[in-house]
DNA sequence: GAAGAGGAGATCA
DNA sequence: TGATCTCCTCTTC
C-alpha cells in the first residue's frame, strides 16, 4: 500500500470524514481512472462517503439475482440490512441518517466493505489492490464476482488482462467486453479500487482487530504462505454466514456441526481457491471423508445428508 | 438420483 | 511424504 501517512486527507472525497461538512465531488468522469500519486485510488468512495450511502447498496445489488438472500448483498452485513428487506436501509440506518450521524454510518459501511474484500482476497489468494493482479488473478476475481452476483458467465472476455489493464478500463470498456454484466463487474471493481485507497489511508489509524478477524487469522493459513486445508476453508466459509450462509451454515456451532446447503457452490468455491476448475462435490466430499481417519471431521451422531461435524469445534 | 463410504492410483508442493 | 485429487464401485437414503 502506498500512501500511509494516515494524517491529513489528501483526497477531497475524504474531507467528509475529517470535517463532516464538506460536500465531496461525486463520480469520476467515465474515462480512465485517476491514480493517486502515491499509488492508491481516489474513486467511487466520492459517492460512498458523501450523502448517498444507498449508492453502495445499489451498486452491490445483483441485477440478475432471482431472489433476495445474503449473497445478494455480500458487502453489507446484517447490521445494515434487516432480514427480508433485501438491500433497503434498515430502520437503524435510517435513524442514524436522520440524526445526522452519517459519518458513523459511512465508517461502518466502509468497514464492512473492507472486511468482505479481505475475505475474498484470502479465499482467492489474491492481493486486495487490483493493480497488483496477474492475468490469473483477474480471472479468479471475474469468476468470483460471477458467482457472488450470479452473473451470466463472461467466458474469456477478460482473459489475459492484468489487473493494471483492468483498472485502466472504464464502464464502457467493460460493457464492450461483456454486454450483460460489464456494468456490474465495473462497479464491483470500482469498489475494490476504492477500498484499497481507503485502506491505505486507514491502516495506521485502525488498530482494532475484531473477534471475527482473530478467528480468521487463526483459521486462515494463506496468511502464512501455507497451502490452505479443506477443513480450514470450510471453517472460513462458516465464519462468514452473511456471505456464504446460503452455501454452508452452522447447525450447532458449539458442537461444530454444519450443513452444506449448496454442495455445488461450495465445491466451486473450493475449486476456485485451489485452482481446480474440475472440482465437484463428489471429490470434495471424498476429501472430507479423508478427515474421518484423521479425527478432524466426522459425521454427527445422528447422520444426515450433507451434515458434518468438526471433531474440535471453534 | 443424489449422497455417503471407502479403495486405490495420480498429482503436487 | 502428506494432502489432496481423481476415478471407481457399492450402498444407503
Amino acid at each position: 500500500m502506498g500512501n500511509l501517512d494516515g494524517g491529513s486527507a489528501t483526497h477531497p472525497s475524504l474531507s467528509v470524514l475529517d470535517a463532516g461538512d464538506a460536500k465531496p465531488p461525486r463520480h469520476l468522469p467515465p474515462g480512465a481512472p485517476e491514480r493517486h500519486p502515491q499509488g492508491v485510488y481516489p474513486s467511487c468512495f466520492d459517492a460512498l462517503l458523501s450523502e448517498d450511502v444507498a449508492w453502495l447498496l445499489k451498486a452491490t445489488e445483483a441485477p440478475h439475482a432471482p431472489q433476495a438472500g445474503p449473497e445478494q448483498c455480500p458487502i453489507i452485513d446484517s447490521q445494515l440490512v434487516s432480514p427480508g428487506q433485501g438491500c433497503s436501509l434498515s430502520p437503524q440506518l435510517e435513524e442514524q441518517v436522520e440524526e445526522g450521524s452519517l459519518e458513523q454510518v459511512q465508517t461502518l459501511v466502509v468497514g464492512e466493505v473492507m472486511k468482505d474484500i479481505e475475505t475474498a482476497c484470502k479465499l482467492l489468494n489474491i492481493m486486495a489492490d487490483p493493480m497488483e493482479w496477474s492475468a490469473g488473478n483477474v480471472q479468479k476475481w471475474v469468476l468470483w464476482t460471477e458467482h457472488l452476483y450470479r452473473l451470466p458467465q463472461v467466458g474469456g472476455a477478460f482473459r489475459e488482462l492484468s489487473g493494471r489493464d483492468l483498472c485502466a478500463m472504464n464502464e464502457e470498456d467493460f460493457r464492450q467486453r461483456c454486454l450483460q454484466s460489464g456494468d456490474v463487474l465495473h462497479a464491483h471493481l470500482d469498489i475494490w479500487k476504492s477500498a484499497t485507497w481507503m485502506k491505505a489511508r486507514c491502516t495506521l489509524e485502525d488498530n482494532k482487530i475484531s473477534e471475527r478477524e482473530e478467528l480468521w487469522a487463526e483459521a486462515d493459513s494463506s496468511c502464512s504462505g501455507q497451502p490452505i486445508h479443506l477443513w480450514q476453508f470450510l471453517r472460513e466459509l462458516l465464519l462468514k454466514p452473511h456471505t456464504y450462509g446460503r452455501c454452508i451454515r452452522w447447525l450447532n456451532k458449539e458442537k461444530g456441526i454444519f450443513k452444506i446447503e449448496d454442495s455445488a457452490s461450495v465445491a466451486r468455491l473450493w475449486g476456485l481457491r485451489k485452482n481446480r476448475p474440475a472440482m465437484n462435490y463428489d471429490k470434495l466430499s471424498r476429501s472430507i471423508r479423508q478427515y474421518y481417519k484423521k479425527g478432524i471431521i466426522r459425521k454427527p451422531a445422528v447422520s444426515q445428508r450433507l451434515v458434518y461435524q468438526f471433531v474440535h469445534p471453534v
